[in-house]
DNA sequence: AGCTGATTCCTTAGGGTGTAAACTGAGAGT
DNA sequence: ACTCTCAGTTTACACCCTAAGGAATCAGCT
């Protein structure tokens, strides 16, 4: 289920997460045990271990020896918790690139450390970024990839899109190793398995494989199978592999832009 | 929530999604009253109109007057179901581009494609790709793509990336225009409306924005708001734009790779 | 000191989900 | 006519989110 930004109360949604010194004015009733970071923090913790499919309110209150309704104090729904574990996350990410000189590497270090961060918190490809959450950390990451391709001195409307290339494609590429290695967790069974299995039972079920896809099978027939690291499973190195390729590619890509620009 | 291939018996799955002729060989008991036929294009339907959420076996089953457990005597189980139902409208996907003379328009034209497809149905984009279905549809689509790049003249090892490169982004750029109407649906409310509340609000809670986040704020700032078409709302027509740009700078970075084999 | 009213947190309940298990009843083969 | 197989149903379980309302707590005022 991929999920939405919170169509509750806006203002409170934003409120919380924009909130800063939290004034604790004393107030009547009992002291709050919990607090909003706690609790951001304790679904982080099982949305990382457990993925979003373990993510239950239920789940997030146990970890913290509560019921599931005593988080709705706190938290209008479960997609407003989402929103702020969301920008909570993101500040993880590195946010200055002027150390590394050239602008090639800057963007490549920063594909580099989202990569990472994704495959850190991979729940997070599933938080819809299209209308963005409006967090402080959302903007904050938006900051630094734009303070990045401002050395490339394009247009405002070029950097805008390169904006959304550049996040497109990370994701994109992340996603298909998340999803690689969630596919290992969830069938319990490791991809060499699976292919074995798969790939004798293709040959049966389809004898005239190569006929009707010749091209496929020209391709895949010239094929060197030489892991690089034998710890990490065949399908996420395939994924890494090929986003390092594609990135450098998107760069390529980049630089003719920027060649083009200059000319004109 | 992501769905895997499944996990079921793989020699009934792979029958399933090879099935041909279907030797309708005189069994004891009942005539069947549904087919897997049926019952794909029945979820299909679901899936295109009410999306994943809507999607149950519930829901199927009372499409076809029947109830969710008489869907379980055709298909092993949800999963099951999903894999045949993504290898069944793979089909739809144009499989020849010889009619492009540039490889260039070929591709552009192949993305277009995909954009268009994936957004007709979207659910699409919630079944993993990491581990293929291995149906005969998704093998298609790969020699599409495959016979293409073939065009190319570059070493099997560069192809098989860009199958990679290439996929990965055009469902990437997909993703964010079908959240975009997703997330419109699902709130009720157009982004003109979304905008406009949470921007008044940003600017409350973060009146040190322009300081913040100077980078951006510049980007922003001097952004003209020209919409191409009233019709399509605001962040999918954003989405779109950023497709096209994008996959233009990936098309230039294959180009600068083709010149770079031409040499060596 | 005692009350008031706000606030935290709980219990209960209702409407979802996928699917296991046991059952009914249709119909082909002997 | 009998039997065996299999389509489809019913029922049930374990999970999900969260609305509603009640119990416990405690600051501030009288």
């Amino acid at each position: 289920m991929v999920v939405y930004a919170a169509q509750g109360d806006a203002r409170r949604s934003m409120g919380l997460l924009w909130r800063e010194g939290s004034a604790d004015s004393a107030r009547p009733g009992p002291r709050p045990a919990l607090s909003v970071e706690m609790i951001i923090e304790a679904a982080i913790g099982i949305a990382d271990a457990d993925g979003m499919s373990g993510l239950s309110m239920r789940a997030v209150g146990e970890r913290l020896g509560r019921t599931a309704m005593a988080l709705y104090t706190y938290v209008a729904n479960k997609n407003e918790l989402l929103d702020l574990m969301y920008d909570h996350a993101l500040a993880e990410l590195p946010a200055d690139y002027s150390g590394h000189a050239e602008w090639r590497d800057a963007l490549t270090a920063w594909a580099r450390d989202n990569w990472d961060f994704f495959l850190r918190h991979p729940w997070l490809l599933q938080v819809s970024d299209a209308r963005s959450v409006l967090g402080p950390n959302e903007f904050q990451t938006v900051e630094t990839l734009v303070v990045i391709l401002d050395r490339l001195e394009l247009p405002a409307k070029d950097v805008r899109r390169l904006v959304g290339t550049l996040t497109t494609y990370v994701r994109g590429a992340a996603r298909r190793a998340v999803e690689a290695r969630a596919a290992q967790a969830e069938t319990g069974m490791s991809d060499d398995e699976w292919w074995l299995t798969r790939s004798s039972l293709l040959a049966e079920v389809a004898p005239d494989f190569s006929q009707r896809y010749p091209a496929l099978t020209r391709l895949e027939s010239g094929r060197a199978f030489q892991m690089e690291d034998e710890s990490v499973p065949y399908l996420e190195q395939e994924a890494r592999e090929t986003f390092r390729a594609g990135l450098a590619t998107v760069l390529d890509g980049i630089e003719v832009a920027l060649r083009r620009a200059r000319i004109a």
